[in-house]
DNA sequence: GCATTGACGAAGG
DNA sequence: CCCTTCGCCAATG
């Protein structure tokens, strides 16, 4: 099928009801409590694996999401919270993944691999 | 239309 | 453990 629609025709109508940022957000919405994922492993599972960085722009603009995320769970494939930053001016994001039971320790979730939750593989239906 | 930026990822020093 | 370089896609100026 060649009858391709143009991107930025369909992103201009997608962005009305349904756009890349709420596909991530849906994902990470079921993120297990206690549980962690990475920009990557959501990007390869909406099929964007090529672009992590999209994923965690989405993140960025899930301050407009609702309900809101859990982006606190979806941090980089080093289990490093790269956008603890952006929850507040402290160490609210670490706050939030202790309070679930995730230990954290120099800015990275401790066992970043056992509490990892993999969407493309535990979330595949 | 080009340059810069970005909550990334992987590899190298 | 810390920093640098390259590649990736989309938004923004």
């Amino acid at each position: 099928m060649n009858n391709k629609p143009n991107k930025k025709q369909h992103i201009k109508d997608i962005t009305k009801t349904h756009s890349f940022f709420e596909d991530v957000w849906d994902v990470a919405r079921q993120i297990p409590k206690g549980r962690v994922t990475s920009y990557g492993a959501i990007a390869n599972y909406l099929g964007t694996k090529m672009s992590a960085r999209m994923v965690g722009w989405a993140m960025g603009a899930s301050v407009n999401a609702k309900p809101k995320v859990p982006a606190h769970r979806v941090i980089n494939s080093a289990g490093l919270l790269s956008g603890k930053v952006h929850f507040g001016p402290n160490n609210e994001m670490q706050k939030l993944l202790e309070k679930e039971k995730v230990k954290v320790e120099k800015d990275k979730v401790v066992e970043f691999n056992k509490l990892f939750w993999d969407p493309a593989k535990e979330l595949m239906l």
